[in-house]
DNA sequence: ACTACGATCTACT
DNA sequence: GTAGATCGTAGTG
């Protein structure tokens, strides 16, 4: 607790709040650059985040995978089409709740989806509230990682920084190291390569083990060269 | 009102 | 590898 985040925000450590104009772009340009970034939750009092290390892009009524294909305006994709920096957080599979963040200007629809990340702060809260699970399985999963961090339904739609939501500058992994795959999960959509991960990180999620061909371990199946 | 279906995870075979 | 959990949302009657 020495070194958890209050104390090193304090100490000026140095880490600056992103701003909005940073979600005011396109999902798919935002999504990679949001890889190391820092999360943080605060709940009663407690602090737990890390590092962004997988995401996922979901744009607006052309993309088949996204909340806001075609369908326009309901009640529960309403978030995406709001102000940027918003968090857009759902439930599904009756389980698991899901946190994105909102990209695009107002009245247009685009989120990024947080899928895993480096945990840095609150290690102790977090594995409790993931019962007890190894550190390297505490947030690698977009479910597993609203679970750590106490996210719920009523940080729907809140702005990043007013609710118990902030998203901090970090030190974002070389361009030429980050990996591009399709989409995990979807019904229609995963040709898209809008999921980008830092290959290697112990903390990425194990994604679906390809309907494309079968895999066992993380594949990426695009690697920017220089 | 009722039904189908998940941007998933865990447990068990 | 595969099934079951478990409930909010959306579409239909």
């Amino acid at each position: 607790m020495t070194s958890d985040w209050n104390t090193q925000r304090t100490a000026g450590a140095g880490y600056t709040p992103v701003d909005v104009g940073f979600f005011e772009r396109a999902p798919d340009v935002v999504a990679p650059e949001l890889l190391g970034m820092i999360l943080v939750s605060r709940r009663g009092g407690a602090t737990t985040g890390g590092r962004i290390v997988e995401v996922e892009a979901y744009l607006g009524a052309h993309d088949p995978g996204s909340h806001a294909a075609t369908k326009g305006i309901t009640k529960r994709n309403a978030v995406m089409y709001g102000p940027p920096g918003t968090a857009y957080v759902y439930f599904t599979y009756g389980n698991h709740h899901m946190l994105n963040l909102v990209c695009e200007p107002e009245g247009s629809a685009g989120a990024v989806l947080i899928r895993a990340i480096e945990p840095l702060f609150g290690l102790e809260l977090m594995t409790q509230r993931r019962r007890g699970v190894r550190e390297r399985d505490v947030a690698n999963g977009p479910g597993k990682l609203a679970q750590a961090l106490g996210v719920d339904l009523s940080d729907n739609g809140v702005l990043l920084g007013e609710g118990r939501l902030s998203v901090y500058h970090g030190e974002q992994p070389n361009r030429s190291v980050v990996a591009s795959s399709g989409r995990v999960g979807l019904s229609s959509g995963h040709e898209l390569e809008l999921r980008w991960f830092v290959p290697g990180n112990p903390y990425v999620s194990r994604g679906r083990l390809g309907p494309t061909g079968r895999g066992r371990g993380q594949r990426s199946s695009k690697e920017a060269s220089t």
